[in-house]
DNA sequence: CGTCAGGTTGATTAGGATCAACACAGGTGG
DNA sequence: CCACCTGTGTTGATCCTAATCAACCTGACG
């Protein structure tokens, strides 16, 4: 359950210049630096509960955790997918209205919320910082919006896939040439959960891609792209210009 | 085209208290003052297209907007529902990402982007104010995409019908009695694009709700609701505990 | 009075959900 | 070492909800 961090300081942080403290000058990054302490979670446990009182604030150092809508029939929706330099909670609320689970082993930066809500009062530039990465949440959160309203599941699972592999390069560098496998971080039932569908379905749509050349299999949980273009267009996607 | 405004200043300002504006103190205010200018759109007009520049950002001062994505098959959903105090547009982005379309006759009230990015910079309440505002619209868009991933077409209308009605009574102050009659300010059509549904399927669940004696109509676009615990129960909302 | 946008209703179809059986890998304990 | 179990993934058969295609209604307005 606990994990070793393979680091100290903020120095060494992989997250450090996309996280919330990407804009800090020295002496608002002291501050942070101090307040600061790490937490591991492992695959599959709850972060935290809807409705539980949260007492600290987080970005993800490593690791993937979902934020999920859970009700009371049965019924889930991911709502959220938290990479690393992803924030979780937010200054201002007492309790979650989510659940936020660990897919895989995670590491968290947390915050004691009520230190972290002054600091985002008195320091301007984390206020200003977690304003643009909300918005761009904002942004994911309505295209997902337009991906479960509107498109198929064809469409969806093409999608995620290019959402994982961007993120996937993204984080990685671009290190490794085009063609790397991609590892998806989720099972097909969370996959069915974040795409409004179900697991068989989303298990008939690889087989249906994989069948058409779309993709091709490493093992179960690795993904070859031949052709990103095509996986763009499957995706629905404009390509072109 | 043009409609007349039935205010000068911030002072009879319907929405001063809920906008971006509602933590400035005064001087902060006389600056916001000092820049705004208003703009009025007619029904049906487009305030502003994906990929425009955006020269302005604004607050809805009174009417209804939508936020669309649109693709060239002619698949449209709406992922924002914009109503009075509701902001339009964000600092640092330059050109827009989804087409914003007046439903009612809109008034705007409007502030230079690149003026409004330097006010955000050196002013801490502001860009506060809209980390709160960006963080709340972060969690309804959450709540949709629960909605548009996981509800039947029943329970879809069920939950715009609160929504609405939440929404009137907020604005409207609680002045009217609870059986006051609601007044849907959008079509059919516009309703299937928020909900992920057709025209033809919002129809019949009104139908549908309105045999079972959930709703009664005023008139087809003004509803009562003679039961809102009935209307929560359908909605999948749970009334409990 | 004719037109047109918005709305309703019916018939049919199709895309995913549901129910069910089975495959496979990894781990555990006898 | 093998038998068993459990979590994960695949595939098939059937059902059902909402989409699609189509006709028609209603009221506002020039």
């Amino acid at each position: 359950m606990t994990k070793t961090i393979p680091f100290r300081n903020c120095d060494g942080c992989p997250i450090r210049h996309r996280a919330i403290c990407a804009t800090c000058d020295s002496s608002e990054f002291v501050q942070l630096e101090a307040m600061k302490y790490y937490r591991s979670y492992s695959a599959g446990q709850t972060i935290k509960w809807a409705g539980d009182r949260m007492e600290f604030v987080a970005s993800i150092v490593a690791g993937t955790a979902t934020i999920q809508h859970l009700v009371e029939d049965g019924r889930k929706q991911t709502v959220g997918l938290l990479l690393p330099s992803d924030f979780i909670g937010r200054p201002g609320r007492e309790t979650a209205l989510y659940d936020v689970t660990a897919i895989t082993d995670v590491t968290l930066c947390c915050f004691r919320r009520g230190e972290f809500e002054k600091l985002v009062e008195s320091t301007p530039h984390i206020a200003q910082r977690m304003l643009a990465m909300a918005l761009d949440e904002l942004d994911a959160a309505r295209d997902w919006m337009f991906l479960l309203g509107r498109k198929t599941a064809r469409e969806r699972i093409a999608s995620f896939l290019l959402l994982i592999q961007r993120r996937t390069v993204s984080i990685e560098g671009l290190a490794a040439p085009q063609p790397a496998p991609i590892l998806l971080p989720l099972t097909r039932d969370a996959m069915s959960d974040y795409l409004g569908l179900t697991l068989e379905t989303v298990t008939r749509q690889f087989s249906k891609l994989k069948a058409d050349g779309i993709i091709e299999y490493a093992s179960k949980r690795e993904v070859f792209i031949p052709d990103l273009a095509a996986l763009r267009d499957v995706a629905g996607e404009v390509t072109g210009y």
